[in-house]
DNA sequence: GTGAAAGCGCTAACAT
DNA sequence: ATGTTAGCGCTTTCAC
């Protein structure tokens, strides 16, 4: 991708060698809830109370197991907690790419519900491989996580309803259950195209282009069907044509969108405005606006989808489909928890609002509308 | 932060309910060690040689055992095996703040490395608090990880090294182990500063500004004292005068950036070029210009320091100081699983270089140089 | 090559 | 209120 120029740089890092300290393993004995109590003077049994439930136990030979616990450093294991109860205190949580900061910022609000209740998150990146995806619910089954939060990478559900089935608590993230009993959080991808060509047509627009991703991505699919309602919606009113024309591009990248201009501004007659399937997109075709010498809004208004961190920072300033990313993560989180503590559950689809972000790419700074 | 328009949308996310399949915890009975080998026809300790060891145990026998596991569906307990063997296959990581990019990347890398020796990562976001850091380690202990990746949050190593010297490896991440016994991975940020002062000099630069962020943030220290290195070297030299200035903004974001325009221009004589910290305060600048109806390179040259995403997609495309993020996780996991599982080991210390991206930010896009 | 048996560190009946 | 004890599921000698 980058093809800009490089100042030379040691290719190789430079390391300090420490002189050692330990060698191997250093031999120090894991500390057991029997040295506790026999410092202590109580039996195991009492140790495991003050830890479990403090107060059934005399807050003498409480403080004196304490008293124990800090001086001999003791830090039960969950593994044999987990052997006896059931509970591991994890949850596997499963997407696509990390590094991707709409999983990012989903897991991180998977990560501060979970905290709260003592969970720690096995995070893995499927890379879109359900070969991976299933090596790695395999290990999860190992590890025997009290739930698993995942965006499957097929559309094949069976293997995870099977973990589900087997008594895992589990939330689909971003994508529906469909006949699987199986709790999911999504966001509603056809309003988001909804919103933003309702937008547009607001602003007067009459000809919409859509620079839209692969159809085989659902959320592709969607969004431009909830555009495509809006418009016809519009056009069904009497004396008003809306014209709307569709440009697929193969991957969601900014290279894909700066170069999809080309067919955008050969489009005869030329649209007034655009939107674009992601963020991604929309700013390669504002990049490539820019190298035609055309400005958004008043030459062409761009509306963008994801409402990434960026797009706030650009000038102009992206017009956005938002999605409550943290809030996706945190309310599959909250399910999780209800699932794998309370009695009875019911299964349900939790489905979000996407939220339209008006910024001066669509609109233009100073414009005073009533 | 977002102050622009919205458009209306329910507060509230639909739900759809569905019907209860299984209330409570179906009771599915684990499959154990022991099921496995009464329908093979074998001992418990066979099947576990199967598993481990499947070199010695015969043939037919291994086969038998197989189709056992097949047929029951059995999986191993981790948890139980840790009991006796030690590994939990599990290894802590613990980062300021996941949503991050810097730290995404860099656990991303880790994550790939460490699939392939089959551990699982406990992902931790401390959020820059000392106290949440320590409540996650002592979660990290309690489950035994195998191994401890680490950016702290505070000064104090203590804590760490304690865990660490509890026989836990541990690799600091962006961070110095100092006198410690640890090891860890780093980037030059001095060396940083140096190439962005480096690369303006030499482009005829001679008056300098600096748009920096807290001194007491080591990294924003650091990258200001190697441009000013690579200023003094320059204005040694006879008949070269070089100007330094730097101005402070509380935080490193674009806001701060934008804002810091103002004295930028204040400036009296107005630098040629600027420097920022990271790139969010880069992106600040590049607004705040805009508005003041400058382009860079023409009016102000302007370097960032990270290298986002974003970095490229800019107009004009920013030149910025990447940091290798994926390696810097990719190694530190590395050196982990060296120390996990090598007897002798040596504590290190890597640092890895940055590198100049050099873009139309601080270089005309169609200046020829020799 | 395979099996019997003794734990790993903890929890939870059940006694006292 | 506290102690005794029997496992949880697995690995690992040590016999056979």
């Amino acid at each position: 991708m980058r093809t800009d120029g490089v100042e030379p740089a040691p290719p190789t890092a430079g390391i300090v060698q420490r002189p050692v300290r330990d060698a191997g393993r250093p031999a120090v004995q894991r500390v057991t809830i029997r040295d506790v109590a026999s410092l202590a003077g109580v039996s195991v049994a009492t140790v495991s109370n003050a830890l479990n439930r403090p107060s059934i136990v005399a807050p003498d030979t409480l403080e004196r197991v304490q008293e124990a616990i800090a001086r001999t450093g003791f830090v039960r294991s969950t593994a044999a907690g987990q052997l006896r109860g059931g509970k591991s205190r994890t949850v596997g949580v499963v997407v696509l790419d990390l590094a991707n900061p709409f999983f990012t910022d989903m897991v991180r609000g998977a990560e501060d519900v979970l905290r709260k209740h003592g969970y720690m998150l096995m995070v893995c990146s499927s890379d879109e491989s359900t070969e991976q995806e299933l090596h790695y619910l395999r290990l999860l089954e190992e590890h025997r996580v009290d739930g698993l939060l995942i965006t499957p990478a097929g559309h094949e559900l069976r293997e995870i309803a099977k973990l589900a089935a087997y008594g895992v608590p589990t939330v689909l993230l971003d994508r529906d259950a469909n006949d699987e009993a199986l709790c999911s959080v999504t966001v509603d991808d056809i309003r988001g195209g909804q919103l933003a060509a309702h937008h547009l047509l607001e602003l007067g627009h009459a000809d919409i282009a859509f620079v839209n991703g692969p159809a085989t991505i659902r959320q592709c699919a969607d969004r431009r069907e909830g555009a495509m309602t809006a418009v016809r919606a519009k056009g069904r009113r009497p004396r008003r044509d809306v014209v709307f024309r569709e440009i697929e591009v193969p991957a969601l990248t900014a290279d894909h969108g700066e170069r999809a201009v080309g067919a955008l501004l050969a489009l005869e007659p030329r649209p007034t405005a655009v939107i674009c399937a992601n963020d991604l997109l929309a700013l390669g075709v504002l990049k490539g606006l820019a190298s035609a010498r055309l400005a958004p809004p008043e030459d062409l208004a761009v509306v963008g989808y994801d409402d990434v961190t960026f797009a706030s920072m650009l000038s102009p300033a992206l017009t956005s489909v938002r999605q409550p990313k943290y809030e996706l993560g945190a309310t599959a989180a909250r399910l999780l928890v209800e699932e794998a503590t309370g009695g009875a559950h019911e299964h349900r689809s939790i489905r979000f609002e996407p939220e339209l972000v008006v910024r001066a790419s669509s609109r233009a700074p100073r414009a005073i509308r009533p």
